[in-house]
DNA sequence: TGTACATCAGTGAACGCGCGTTCACTGATGTAC
DNA sequence: TGTACATCAGTGAACGCGCGTTCACTGATGTAC
């Protein structure tokens, strides 16, 4: 489980910039301070949440000085946006990885690795997801309709049965499917939603349990629901 | 669409305050300053949105003082939460106009009047759910499980064809269909999705399709997905 | 019915805070000759 | 190989801002007698 939901813990532990080989001061210069800016908002994200990563609190995590920053990103929104393109990246590797690792249940286990993901870095997920809304500046490599995102979706899909041929139909299924993986991942915490996580068993059993509902089509769609 | 779309806007076009009787200025006393700062604090968000709704801009709003909210509310967050419950009071009233409508469909309605409420009412819809989300301080009545929402999905599921008597299937379809409402509300306008939009003929016919895609279990949900 | 007085619900000035951003600066680096 | 100098990437002080909250105050209201 843990392979899967914390995919950005071995990128923050990595820091190649603190152990310079000046043995203990920093040097003026800073050797790759764009990265080390964009790994500290993920530490801050990490421990103090959303709301919490200000450019002074970024470049204070990177000890630095608060007019440091702008040596390397235009405003506090462009160094936002560098966040969410390395929450995006983590999240298609996740999915990527769900995809090819159980390919007889790879909907199921891409929808799961998805809300795992989320869970695992909420804080960066609500960036990723505040960026690509109010965001028309969004990275390309971003967008959620992505090769290794949606697309992955849709082979999922037509895999689980889903008629590759109407369009429409499909389309539907996949915009379901990620939609409905975004809304349990930000749901899942709920205190409503605890006496269903245990009686089944715990969180992915959750996640699966609920993404088994969203997708496929049911029999009779217009005289049932 | 409108009147189920915007279902507080009534509310928010009636000022019973500032129409007062004194024809003009408004007296020292307020008459319901509490239930003013409210209606203000709706107006804020609608027109700016939920970053902006800080206790001053309301207060501004208001036409009072920064400090006279505090004669009605502890602090922001009290404040805020009263928003919050305004709104989870529209979207319950949203959601059983729509239950009770259309037996024939009620699930998908349900379903399209949860997303045309909290897209008609994004700025809102973000406070409800940053406050059932990071509150435990949360009215009872703007729970997600009370009565009049999603025991109304679960009655919903039932007419739809899903057995009543299997507890956990049946509470993982309402649990879906919740979350992905909440998906497509928050995700509906992501550029992405606008082809796809405008080939099904409108937003309500996106909701309702995608809607179809979630509740009711596959046949077989071991061997696919 | 009038009056004294407690209480309620406002005012507006002030507090300290952290923010994004700018500025003139300076130390370090690299390149041309 | 050494030196002059442009450029890069930092510093730290300062700017104005809006925020949440507190404070002493005051005007309006209502109640007891």
């Amino acid at each position: 489980m843990d392979d899967a939901a914390t995919p950005l813990k071995t990128t923050l532990s990595a820091k190649p910039v603190d152990a310079s080989p000046c043995g203990g001061a920093r040097p003026y210069h800073h050797g790759d301070l764009q990265r080390a800016l964009v790994l500290a908002a993920l530490r801050v994200l990490e421990r103090e949440g959303p709301q919490a990563l200000s450019l002074r609190a970024v470049a204070r995590e990177a000890g630095v000085s608060p007019a440091a920053p702008y040596h390397h990103f235009k405003d506090k929104n462009e160094l936002l946006l560098a966040v969410a393109e390395e929450g995006f990246q983590g999240l298609s590797d996740a999915l990527k990885e769900g995809f090819e690792s159980d390919p007889r249940h790879s909907l199921s286990t891409i929808g799961v690795a998805y809300v795992k993901y989320a869970r695992a870095n909420p804080a960066l997920y609500r960036v990723m997801y505040d960026c690509s809304r109010n965001e028309d500046a969004m990275p390309e490599s971003t967008h959620i309709d992505e090769k290794s995102g949606f697309q992955l979706v849709k082979q999922a899909m037509i895999r689980a049965g889903a008629d590759a041929n109407d369009y429409l139909g499909l389309e539907l299924a996949c915009v379901a499917a990620w939609c409905g993986a975004h809304g349990v991942a930000e749901m899942a915490n709920f205190v409503q939603f605890k006496p269903l996580i245990e009686a089944l068993g715990g969180e992915e059993a959750f996640y699966r349990g609920v993404m088994r509902h969203i997708g496929l089509p049911r029999e009779d769609p217009e005289t049932l629901g």
